[in-house]
DNA sequence: TAATACAGCGTACAATTGTACGCTTAACTA
DNA sequence: TAGTTAAGCGTACAATTGTACGCTGTATTA
């Protein structure tokens, strides 16, 4: 293998990736794109599809397959920065919100397709903000002395928020995504503080009664 | 006008409405629906269709709309709920859940074309969830010491978490969604105790200083 | 009662869609 | 080198789509 013949195959299949994410866009989503599109935009005839996909439905999960990709890229990134700059919630924000605005295509691809038509679809993208929640569910684990329990729904309700800011800013000028942000970075804070105090009042409740 | 004519229009108007109402499903997104679905569904022929509406935007539009009603109704029932047995986080969450189990179909209407292709529908939607936001946030303001700003903060909080746990909610089995009820309810309790401390956190450094 | 308005229908047409089928041609294998 | 494999193409076809156009029959209006 990896002959001349694999390494175009290969080529025309990144064709067909590439024209399909070229074609997302704010009024073009993946659902509404026909095969022949696709096609057409990666300069093949429209039955060479199949010598790569078995349809679009697998075209798609590829798609999302390497949206996660570039979410873990995402991650990693973000942590780093932290370890640069310290706070944590602020700098999650921005390198989410900056991911956001240089992805607006893939972020909506997973946006659409989280509430789309098929069932396999869903479940994919569900699993990348699986993979999300717990990454930083541990982290905050680590990081804190929450229980594993905690962690999670703390972790669940931060990315929920972040997720959701994310999917609002796409629609809005600059100005209004900047209040979005803060306002965005202001609950996060509130639900840490909030989960914080919980564990406090637990544990304070717990040596009255010792 | 109100004569057998007008009468008769109506009905057919209705019927049209219905028939994409039922249309909607998990598998069946109202911008996969076509026209002639409609149509058929509803009883009528496909060029008929245009004496109701000019497009399926329209339609889409006018279902938005409709799904707006039943929300109020909601917020409504919520409202009374809660005067009847005290707990508001768990009183409205059970109310919002009882919706989207009650009413799946319109719930997904929402979500879909929330992050849909068309703007005026992203809009149309926005524009319910921010009548949500906001009746929200005026109640809180009112019922506690919050200024309107943190008010709206928290209140888009809130409506976030539990719009999205309803959306997460409809692909799951009972005990998995009395799971994430659970925890919906939490976060909700952590953002609101977070605020609180927020609040009094800001009120505490505000006398020292004097 | 005569004239008008208009909801609903059927026909028609051009686009577009997914995909079955068989051919070509170049890379691979033995 | 001879035989095989398979990526890519073109043709073809049946479905389906939105919608233009003109007709019909009935409720409304004058």
């Amino acid at each position: 293998m990896s002959g001349t013949r694999a390494l175009q195959k290969e080529k025309t299949r990144q064709a067909i990736i590439n024209a399909a994410l070229a074609h997302l866009s704010a009024d073009h989503s993946f659902s509404s794109m026909s095969l022949r599109e696709v096609a057409r935009e990666a300069g093949i005839a429209p039955t060479s599809f199949y010598r790569h996909f078995d349809d679009m439905e697998a075209l798609g999960l590829t798609l999302v397959d390497e949206s996660g990709v570039t979410l873990r890229e995402l991650m990693r990134q973000a942590r780093s920065r932290i370890e640069l700059k310290g706070s944590v919630i602020q700098t999650s924000v921005d390198t989410f919100m900056e991911f956001v605005e240089r992805n607006p295509n893939i972020f909506r691809l997973l946006l659409r397709e989280r509430t789309g038509i098929s069932p396999a679809f869903r479940e994919a993208v569900a699993k990348e903000i699986e993979h999300f929640k717990e990454e930083l569910s541990e982290y905050l684990a680590q990081e804190s002395n929450y229980n594993p329990q905690l962690a999670y729904t703390l972790a669940e309700g931060l990315v929920t928020l972040v997720f959701n800011a994310g999917a609002e800013a796409l629609d809005m000028e600059p100005e209004e995504r900047k209040a979005l942000k803060e306002r965005t970075i202001l609950q996060l804070r509130y639900l840490t503080l909030g989960a914080q105090q919980a564990v406090k009042l637990e544990s304070d409740t717990a040596k009255e009664a010792s």
